[in-house]
DNA sequence: CCTCGTTAGTTGAAGCGTCAATCGCTGATA
DNA sequence: TATCAGCGATTGACGCTTCAACTAACGAGG
């Protein structure tokens, strides 16, 4: 199932990145970093949410009924179920959302946003959404912008091939 | 069905961001997620070392006698002092680095990557460069890359200009 | 109906990053 | 040359993520 060409003999054979790659390649990764970090801290200056915690409060109030079962929640949010059951047992304990066990499979775990995580988030959105703007949207040309979003959607759907054989 | 945290009161007055840019948004936030997330999995399986190692080796790599000032090491990756001070703690533990005082400003410590660092580092990069080829460079047309590395890099110029002024 | 492999979710420990406090050193100023 | 605000680096505590182990329930096949 899987090859690795790499190991077979003893001299390497690598396609190494061209000088223009691996500066857009470290661009991105600089620029990622350092754009993550202060949307991170302004929201959490701002809001007292984490960008962790503000994703699980939209991807819920997009949801119906303002509920997802926790592998959906985990699925959208592409992180490890462990991790979401900490996540969500903090916020839990902060009052943002509630668990609920789930009729359809006992084995399952409902999530909802309760009416102070809709606030929570409501009152929040304004200076993420200004951050994300300032520091992100209105420093790039809409055409940029557009790039950047298809390339990362390619991506995002290479990712999904590779996992979908293996 | 879709709820709408765009609810403009008396008090704000945001620009929200479009359906386009906010999904471009998205798939970049995602995209970018998920895309570090295997390439650090990838890294750590096949060599052991974590992305935030290896581009500690990449910077004093590139250094003039491998060596570099903890605070230069830190501005170039963008990391915090404290951050790197643990991180350098346990690569120097490894064998990877090693910590010696500077002798131009008594302050200051000069990191300098071993023998056995540079050797961990040149075994360690066919497989990163790779996987970086495999989900991000040829999952991309090369002007899609360009896109992407320059559009991040007008980021971190903006990044750059907030900074300065404040 | 029973296995039994798989799936949903949780748990606790260990690892990494953040934050605030700290310490020695520097360099400008008076 | 004495002072002192600021810098370079470290430290330890705390919070979040990962990882592996675990429980419980599903559901296909005999």
């Amino acid at each position: 199932m899987q090859e690795d060409v790499r190991e077979d003999g003893p001299v390497t054979d690598v396609k190494w990145l061209s000088d223009d790659e691996q500066g857009w390649w470290r661009a991105y990764r600089d620029g990622t970093a350092r754009l993550l970090d202060v949307l991170g801290h302004e929201l959490e200056r701002d809001t007292g949410l984490s960008l962790g915690e503000y994703e699980v409060l939209v991807r819920l109030s997009e949801a119906p009924e303002r509920t997802l079962r926790m592998s959906e929640l985990a699925g959208e949010l592409a992180h490890s179920r462990s991790r979401l059951t900490h996540t969500i047992r903090r916020m839990e304990n902060a009052g943002l959302v509630e668990r609920t066990p789930c009729a359809q499979d006992a084995r399952g775990v409902n999530c909802t946003m309760t009416p102070a995580g809709h606030q929570r988030l409501v009152a929040a959105a304004p200076s993420h959404v200004t951050s994300v703007r300032t520091y992100l949207v209105d420093a790039l040309t809409t055409e940029q912008m557009r790039a950047l979003g298809e390339a990362m959607a390619a991506v995002g759907a290479a990712l999904n091939e590779s996992a979908a054989d293996e």
